[in-house]
DNA sequence: TAAATATATGAACAATTATTCAGATAAGAG
DNA sequence: CTCTTATCTGAATAATTGTTCATATATTTA
């Protein structure tokens, strides 16, 4: 006896409905990224401020190295951008879209 | 030589601005719960109709007991909700704000 | 040119986590 | 009561991932 949808019809409906794999995937790397305490501490920071590598450090009490790897991965995100000053890296966000996901989550926080 | 900030005034003034600790940890899980691809996945389904476990197993293709694992695991992050009807648990999700942070999740995935 | 500084990088390690598998509950059907 | 079905659960495994440490690169300054 072979297994039995309970919800045939339903679940059939819905599954023609779901958006790509490809898709689903990338959405869940886009909230993947906000999805952890360092990389959320520098969002914020970059939101108040554009900001070099050891000021983001100072701030969040982290290592210039975790930092810097953090900012790696924000960056290919492309969820900051940066520009080089001398020796200096200023970091940023890339656009208003960070800032309105990150309130959203925020909103969303506050709630539990 | 003690390390000298930067820009020490800026990153006094930000880290002073900056959100507590325990807010910004709180804002990362709730991002953290819809990084994944099978919550994702979850939360599209139940956007579009409420749904049980084993309907939800066939329209993404994994098996009763991931889902009833990530089930739980939503369900403790106030992402969804359920109601038991006999041996059936009906799942659907908790508020608008679910579906307005996936919404903004989506716009991000589509631009990259 | 040599020393100092800001940032970046690769490898290693520890911690977290998603799935599988076996089995436990709970509820309806025979 | 027994069998089947829907869901849940705990332990084990495999994979991913964030930080640290040592070192490399790039730029300024002495």
């Amino acid at each position: 006896m072979g297994k039995d949808l309970i919800h045939e019809n339903l679940a059939k409906q819905v599954k023609n409905k779901m958006l790509s794999d490809d898709l689903l995937f990338d959405i869940a790397e886009v909230f993947k990224i906000f999805g952890d305490s360092t990389r959320i501490k520098i969002i914020y920071a970059l939101k108040l401020s554009e900001l070099c590598v050891s000021d983001l450090a100072f701030i969040t009490n982290t290592s210039d190295s975790a930092i810097s790897h953090q900012l790696r991965i924000l960056k290919q995100a492309k969820l900051v951008k940066s520009r080089k000053e001398g020796k200096v890296v200023y970091y940023s966000l890339k656009d208003e879209h960070v800032i309105k996901l990150f309130e959203i989550g925020r909103e969303h926080a506050y709630e539990l």
